[in-house]
DNA sequence: TAACGCATAAACAGGA
DNA sequence: ATCCTGTTTATGCGTT
């Protein structure tokens, strides 16, 4: 079954689209790679994705599953060697990929020498560098003298989202960040006055009443908003050095993308990569595949929540606008054809109405503009809910939601779109590849009880590659992430 | 230029 | 008394 995904995952690798359009699959995939593994050693993805280049039987099965960290999992890098980590410069993918090779050393290597610059700033006393450099990928394990390029909300927001209940008293907060971004190990003890400032003004944040018999000290949990939560997320999405945005960048070059051009008429080189306000973002997949991952240990409440939060904000973006970028499949069906839209556009339809549906007392809470992400002021959607007195009352911690699954599986023609967008995605119930049918085969043989439970697995599995594939692709997965959502039900 | 978002600093109150 | 938490106000900077 994983080899099976590995399998697809690679060929979606092959399909994302190239800036060469005659370079070939198997270049296009190293490309990825390199460019995974270089930017960010260790991480789960990258690993992943070496693994299935390499057909390195050594590689732990693990690592064949993609999808088994978030983008938040990915932004707790492992402290790397700083040997390894200074063999892989940040921006050396770039240069293979001809997209730097239009500008100086000294600009290419920008990534040391403001490393360098940071130092000497930390020399000199109580100066930090406020702002990371736009173009060098922000790895905040690495640039422990740069600021992180994350609001003190999306930090906020980062961290009660990465806890397990999504709720998390201020001194976790503070750690959480402390251990993510050592920025904050050597700055002015101040971030933490922003940090509760941020807390009680932003209006994204609010307070949880305490268990009764809970004993975290002084102080209360805090949690988001599910109001403001899409918000929170396109936020995040805008922050310009997501560890994502250079799979982004390779997979689905964007035409919102900010380009700088260089004098002597070559060719345009982007700037920071940051995405415009109806441009796909696979980060949010990577979050969402970290419920997906912890499904395992926890009931779906949050499942559902997350994957209706990220599709309804999907839905809202019209993510499917790739718009412009001539992106071809593996059998060379252009991204932007008409066909391929329109499947997708019904897809998208499917979506929208099944969330019409079930959250129509529910605004959507997607802006296209920055101003309205951030709420310091007051926005009018904030005040349409229901004023719960709790936010326990506003935000399941836990609870099963049933309907959900009931109203997905309405969606009968899933699978087979599924299949039309991509032929190699199994389908979850009927069809069967001759890998599972010598599978099926073997699970005649097992109670009825535990078959159950190894479907279940297995569609959890199906869907978190296809999820991996279509991100890579730079298309948007949300209709793989409701699939996974019927699948438990 | 104004409005806004955001960071930062500071004062203050209340509780552990 | 001290520290932590939470709230509020003020200010400055950058962006739109």
């Amino acid at each position: 079954m994983r080899e099976n995904d590995c399998l697809q995952l690679m060929h979606l690798v092959a399909m994302a689209p190239t800036r060469n359009s005659d370079e070939s699959d198997a270049s296009m995939r190293e490309r990825l790679v390199n460019s995974l593994s270089q930017s960010f050693p260790g991480s789960a993805l990258s690993k992943a994705l070496s693994c299935m280049s390499a057909e390195d039987s050594e590689c732990d099965d693990d690592m064949k599953d993609p999808l088994s960290s978030s983008c938040f999992a990915e932004l707790r890098l492992d402290k790397v060697d700083i040997e390894d980590d200074d063999e892989l410069t940040s921006l050396s993918w770039l240069q293979d990929n001809d997209l730097l090779k239009n500008i100086k050393p000294s600009d290419v290597d920008d990534d040391d020498d403001s490393q360098k610059e940071n130092d000497n700033n930390h020399r000199d006393g109580n100066h930090f560098n406020p702002t990371h450099p736009p173009h060098v990928p922000y790895n905040p394990q690495k640039h422990i003298h740069s600021k992180p390029p994350y609001s003190f909300s999306c930090l906020i927001f980062m961290a009660v989202e990465d806890s397990p209940h999504k709720k998390l008293p201020v001194k976790d907060i503070y750690s959480w960040i402390l251990n993510h971004f050592p920025y904050f190990q050597n700055a002015p003890t101040g971030w933490k006055n922003s940090v509760r400032h941020n807390l009680s003004l932003n209006k994204c944040f609010k307070k949880v009443d305490k268990d009764r018999g809970q004993s975290i000290g002084k102080g209360s949990l805090w949690c988001i908003d599910p109001d403001y939560r899409p918000n929170l997320l396109q936020a995040l999405r805008k922050t310009p050095y997501h560890p994502y945005h250079q799979l982004q960048m390779l997979a689905n070059p964007q035409p919102t993308q900010q380009y700088h051009y260089v004098p002597n008429g070559m060719r345009p080189m982007p700037l920071t990569p940051r995405f415009g306000p109806n441009t796909i973002s696979p980060h949010l997949f990577p979050f969402l595949s970290k419920r997906l991952a912890q499904s395992n240990s926890s009931d779906n409440n949050d499942i559902d929540r997350d994957i209706q939060d990220v599709a309804h904000t999907l839905v809202s973006l019209k993510g499917l606008g790739n718009r412009g970028s001539p992106a071809r499949s593996s059998d060379g069906e252009d991204y932007a054809s008409n066909s391929y839209r329109m499947r997708l556009k019904r897809k998208q339809m499917q979506l929208k109405t099944d969330f019409v549906k079930r959250r129509h007392t529910e605004p959507i809470v997607v802006t296209e503009v920055p101003s309205d992400d951030h709420t310091y002021s007051l926005t009018n959607f904030a005040n349409i809910g229901s004023p719960a007195s709790s936010i326990d009352e506003e935000y399941d911690f836990g609870e099963e939601d049933d309907n959900f699954s009931e109203e997905c599986s309405d969606m009968s023609d899933w699978d087979s779109d599924m299949d039309e967008v991509d032929g190699d995605i199994p389908n979850k119930h009927t069809k069967v590849t001759p890998h599972k049918n010598i599978h099926n085969s073997n699970m005649a043989k097992i109670t009825s009880r535990k078959r159950k439970e190894m479907e279940e697995e297995e569609q959890k599995k199906i869907v978190e590659g296809a999820d991996a594939l279509l991100n890579l692709a730079g298309i948007m997965t949300n209709s793989s992430s409701l699939k996974s959502n019927r699948s438990h039900s």
